[in-house]
Order: C-alpha cells, then sequence, then structure tokens
RNA sequence: CCGCCCGUAGCUCAACCGGAUAGAGCACCGGCCUUCUAAGCCGGGGGUUAGGGGUUCGAGUCCCUUCGGGCGGGCCA
C-alpha cells in the first residue's frame, strides 16, 4: 500500500476504469477542491472519458464509483456536479501524516534525490555600485528558487557572474580616479553620465589615504585627451547628438585615464572592482543569499573561452562579415535579426562572452541552467538560445526567468531611479527600514515576472501588517504553548491521533499532507510564491484552530494529539520558511 | 511600425497546464481578551475576470480582434 493517500486513490481509480473500459488509458489526476463540501480529494476522470465512451460523465462517473476497489483508507466515493468523483478520507488516512511529519523532521516534504545538476545563476549585478531593491528582488527570487529546487532534489550551484570586463567597469575606475583628482584640487567636471554615488567619493579617499598623490595628474593633461562635452544642462535633458557627444567625452577620459596611468590605471580599476564586488557580497550575506559560485567574465577572455566559443561558430559555417565586423548568423535559429560577435575594431561585443559563458555551463555537466534576468532582457533570450542550438548544444535545457520590475512608491510618488545618476534605494536602505524577513516574504509574494509595486511608506510605517509576521507567528505560538506544556516532545511522535477529530484538525492535517505536492510543483514551475502563499494559508488554519480549541487541555490523549499536530504544523512552518529564507523566530 | 509580457474586488495580488458558487491580504463595517501570545479569531459588504467574438460538456485560463499599460527592437552593458 502506498503511503501517500493522493497516489493510493490514483491506483484505485485505475483499477476501476481497467474494469469499465478495458484498454482506454487516461491521464487520472487527483485535486483537492477548494470547497470542503466536495470531499478530500475530486477526479474528472469520468469527464475526460465522455468523449471516448460515447455516454454521459455522470454515468460513466457512477460505473467507475461502483468498481472502485473495497479500501480502509477511503470513507466515501461519491458521484458530484457534472461528473466529478469525490473522495472523502477516512479520519485515520488524514492523521497519519503528523506522524510522518513528526519523524522525518526537518526532511519532511523533501522530494527524493532526482539525480540533476542544476545551476541558477541570478543578481549578476555589475559591481560598478550598491545593490539596489531591483536587484533585491532577483536576489531574493534566485535564492528562494535555488532552495526550493535543492529541496525538491536536485543538486543546486547557485552562481554569481560578474561583468568585471568591458565598459561598464573602465566607467566606474575613471569615476574613482576624477574624484581621487579632486581631493587633490585637480578639477575635471565630472560627467553626468559617469557614477555620481558617494561611494566613489569613499573609494577615491581610500587610495588617497593609501596612496597619498601617487596617481595625481594635472586636470589639463586629462581633458587634453578626451574631445569636449556640450554644456551642462541641470535638468539632465541631452539631445541624442549631445548624449552622443557625451559617451564620446567619457570614452576619451576613459582613453586619457589609461593612457597617463600605464600600468597603475590596472590599480584604480581593480580596486574599484574588488571593493564593490566585496560590498555587493556583504550585502547579499547579510540578506541571507549565498552563492557557491563566483564567476568572472574576465576569465572568459583570459582563458581564450571568448575566442573558443567564436572560432567554433566560424567552424560551424555561422559567422559572416559585414563592414569589417563578425555577425552572427542568428536569423538562422530562431532570433529575429543577426547579432555582431566580434566589432570592427577587433573587440568581442558582451554578447560573444555571453555565448562563450553559456557554452562553459554546459560544460561543466549541468542537466539544466536556469538564468535569472531582468525583464529588461527578453530579447537576449532568442539570441543566446540561438547560439546554443548553432552549437549543437541542447537548448532546451536552458531556461531563462525574467523578473520584472520594481516599482518604489514613497508617500504616494513614484521613486524615480538611475543607476548611474545614483539617486536610488539601495538594497540595504530597504533592509534596515523593512527588515530582512519582510524584505524577502513581501517579494516572493508576488510572481516573479509581474511587475512590483513596492510601497517604501506602507512597508515601513506598517511594517506589522506585514504577511510575514502573521506566518512567523502561529511559529511562535506553538513554540510557547510547547514551553507551556514542558513535555518531552519527542514521544508525541509515538501519539495516539484519534481524539484529532474536528474540522480544524482534520483540515491541517490535509493542509500538512499537501505540502510535498506544493514544494514538488512550485519546484516544477520555479515559483517560490505558490510555497509563500501555502505558508500563509497554513498559518491561517492554524490560528483559525488555535482560536476555536485549547490545546493544553486536562484529558490526556487529546491533549497529546493536539500537540503533536501543533508540532508537526511548526515543522511544515519551519521548512518552509526556511526554504524562502525566512526566520522562524521562537518567540515574538 | 514590429516583437514579448500584462490587464481579475477601492488598493496589492492568487487561482493546482480547461473544472464545481473566481479566492486571500490591506482598507471599510460589526462582534471576540479574568483560560495556551489580540502581530490573533469570527461575521459582513464589495466582481459582466478591460470590451467584443470564437473553440466545447465547461473559459480568468486556449484562438482572433479592439482598447489600455509595461519592456524590448545598439558594432551599449
Amino acid at each position: 500500500m502506498s503511503p501517500d493517500p493522493k497516489t493510493h486513490l490514483a491506483e484505485l481509480l485505475a483499477a476501476a476504469l481497467a474494469s469499465v473500459a478495458p484498454g482506454v488509458t487516461a491521464d487520472i489526476r487527483l485535486e483537492r477542491p477548494r470547497d470542503p463540501s466536495h470531499g478530500d480529494f475530486a477526479s474528472n476522470l469520468a469527464m475526460q472519458l465522455a468523449r471516448a465512451l460515447k455516454d454521459n460523465p455522470r454515468k460513466i462517473a457512477e460505473r467507475l464509483v461502483r468498481e472502485l476497489p473495497p479500501s480502509p483508507r477511503v470513507q466515501k466515493a461519491e458521484v458530484a456536479g457534472a461528473g466529478f468523483i469525490n473522495f472523502r478520507l477516512a479520519s485515520s488516512a488524514k492523521t497519519d501524516v503528523v506522524k510522518a511529519a513528526l519523524a522525518q523532521g526537518d526532511a519532511f516534504g523533501r522530494g527524493r534525490p532526482s539525480g540533476r545538476k542544476i545551476q541558477v545563476e541570478f543578481v549578476s549585478a555589475n559591481p560598478t555600485g550598491p545593490l539596489h531593491v531591483g536587484h533585491g528582488r532577483g536576489a531574493a527570487y534566485g535564492a528562494s528558487l535555488a532552495s526550493l529546487l535543492a529541496f525538491a532534489g536536485d543538486q543546486v550551484c547557485r552562481e554569481y557572474y560578474v561583468n568585471d570586463a568591458g565598459r561598464q567597469m573602465d566607467i566606474l575606475g575613471v569615476s574613482t580616479w576624477l574624484r581621487y583628482l579632486e581631493l587633490f584640487d585637480e578639477r575635471v567636471p565630472f560627467p553626468p553620465n559617469a557614477y555620481q554615488g558617494d561611494y566613489v567619493r569613499d573609494m577615491a579617499a581610500q587610495i588617497r589615504d593609501a596612496h597619498g598623490d601617487r596617481y595625481v595628474h594635472p586636470a589639463a593633461a586629462v581633458l587634453a585627451g578626451a574631445p569636449g562635452a556640450p554644456a551642462r544642462r541641470a535638468d539632465g535633458a541631452y539631445t541624442p547628438e549631445e548624449k552622443e557627444q557625451l559617451e564620446q567625452h567619457l570614452d576619451g577620459l576613459i582613453a586619457a585615464a589609461k593612457d597617463l596611468l600605464g600600468e597603475e590605471w590596472a590599480y584604480i580599476h581593480q580596486h574599484a572592482l574588488t571593493e564593490q564586488l566585496a560590498d555587493g557580497r556583504e550585502d547579499l550575506e547579510g540578506y541571507g543569499v549565498h552563492f557557491d559560485c563566483w564567476f568572472s567574465e574576465r576569465s572568459l577572455y583570459d582563458t581564450g573561452m571568448v575566442a573558443r566559443a567564436v572560432a567554433e561558430l566560424e567552424k560551424r559555417g555561422h559567422l559572416y562579415v559585414q563592414n569589417g565586423a563578425k555577425w552572427f548568423r542568428s536569423t538562422g535559429f530562431g532570433d529575429e535579426k543577426d547579432r555582431v560577435v566580434q566589432r570592427d575594431n577587433g573587440l568581442y561585443t558582451y554578447f560573444a562572452s555571453d555565448i562563450a559563458y553559456h557554452m562553459n555551463k554546459f560544460e561543466r555537466g549541468f542537466d539544466r541552467v536556469i538564468d535569472i534576468w531582468g525583464a529588461d532582457h527578453h530579447g537576449y533570450i532568442a539570441r543566446v538560445k540561438g547560439a546554443l542550438k548553432a552549437l549543437d548544444l541542447d537548448a532546451d535545457r536552458m531556461d531563462v526567468a525574467l523578473v520584472q520590475f520594481v516599482s518604489l512608491f514613497r508617500d504616494g510618488a513614484k521613486v524615480s531611479m538611475s543607476t548611474r545618476a545614483g539617486s536610488y534605494v539601495t538594497l540595504r536602505e530597504l533592509r534596515d527600514e523593512v527588515g530582512n524577513d519582510a524584505c524577502r516574504f513581501f517579494y516572493l509574494l508576488r510572481k516573479q515576472d509581474q511587475a512590483l509595486d513596492f510601497d517604501l511608506t506602507l512597508a515601513k510605517s506598517e511594517s506589522n501588517d506585514n504577511p510575514v509576521y502573521y506566518v512567523q507567528y502561529a511559529h511562535a505560538r506553538i513554540c510557547s504553548v510547547i514551553g507551556q506544556w514542558g513535555g518531552d516532545e519527542a514521544e508525541l511522535a509515538g501519539a495516539d491521533l484519534a481524539p484529532l477529530a474536528s474540522a480544524h484538525e482534520l483540515g491541517l492535517c490535509n493542509r500538512i499532507q499537501c505540502f510535498a505536492e506544493v514544494i514538488g510543483q512550485a519546484a516544477a514551475d520555479f515559483a517560490p510564491h505558490a510555497l509563500a502563499f501555502y505558508l500563509r494559508e497554513l498559518a491561517s488554519e492554524f490560528h483559525g484552530w488555535y482560536n476555536a480549541e485549547r490545546l493544553l487541555v486536562d484529558d490526556e490523549a487529546v491533549k497529546r494529539a493536539r500537540l503533536a499536530l501543533a508540532v508537526a504544523v511548526r515543522q511544515v512552518l519551519r521548512n518552509g520558511l526556511r526554504i524562502l529564507g525566512v526566520s522562524a523566530p521562537e518567540a515574538m
């Protein structure tokens, strides 16, 4: 006999089907009806068969019910509605799960090892400044998805892709250097498209404190190497032509910095990178988000991986030269236009290193690779998958989960955010104001591919209304009751559960029974939010029971049964919250 | 102009790959603390699932269309 009631019912239905319609196959699915009057499980099998058997669904359902093998675990099976078969389980079949939860503890709900190796790559923010609230959402989603998959049975590797090559890092380097020069009164007008944040000044001061004037050059010499910038506009409303001029000016400053500093440019550049990376890492650790691997984009160049990836494409005849640049014929693999992989100046594009990176991921032997990207990157899916196909790799093993943007609202007004301008709310500020638990749970209460409005004022001023406290409170309440009881928890595992008979109690058993199903489904859907919703429902049912019935009653048998159920609830809350990266406090 | 995502209660969001009377939270109204934590519970009002058409036993879910929002469409990252 299968220990899982759902599987058990499916087996009974399969037997009935074989008897009613020999040779006919059907997808036997059991769902848990929302309405308790519809029983504990329902099957639409008869409706599915209506067409094949050319008969009324209700009549088919009647025949199926007649042919169901008897089972002590089934109290009742009846036909209802348009042809549903509703099952009501015997009490003991429901309460059994309490024993399982107590026996399995932290492992309760865990899936069987799948043998699959899965990589989840997330955050991967450019190390050019503090993480902001958008990264916070990606981090919360990625971390809990990774934990969810691991709990469901996969072997998971959490990876952060470090964009330590390319122009953005150069801009950060030159921004730092310009602020450094200001400290020695060598004033180059600070470009509006350089990094504005105070953290840049902090890094400049660090360099001065450590190395004095070693990196100082005259402002005039710096400016001499760059084309002029357009007149500054306080409102930032530059014309497209002026914006282009600004970019060229900035590139000129970078070139001048490299030229004047020579080999010492590497120090400035590296200092800024190391500093920002360490800051981001510390930030994420504090947020409860850990990575197994920090993968450097630059290493792809250093090891020749980028050149090799491009050569592979070339060898297969998927590249062509036009206007001096090398193009990948991605239109042959589902993309809407071809893409440049190597510019006319010989430099590889970001796309080229991305191809190399994904090729590398596949070479590392992952069965499945999940990329978590900002929604603005959705246009990249076709081209990256196209490149994998062109390389004869199985693009279906790569999944992309897009995380929609977070819009912050403060006092009802939208907070405009610009990374370059440095005018944004950082993840650290958000955590300080709202708290880690509330922050992560709030993010996880909506699907990741839905745009999220985060009302800071509400989150701060009414943080007690955050649903996370509701769930945590249930956990703390149970801890409190167990503490007052003062008995030995271990002996609850052997409690007789027959006294559990009320609708509240049997409903809770059903809810606990669902946990493993929720885990499996949420993992399959990449949907940690489903787990968050489940935990809220579980907490709700517990609170309802707690208010309706007393746990610490005089009747010893009843008390032990109820405490066993409470501990089972607590175990599920713990296991679920751990996956979501939210603490389970013993007292509140 | 083209492509992708989205439109569900006043607000923020769910809805088990097409199932039964579309559900929660916040907000609003009315009740419950001399007994295990009131960060809680119980009850109530709130909806043509943006509009229209189609597919079938059955549609918030799938197809077409209109309207309305978001994001993309760089030899930027």
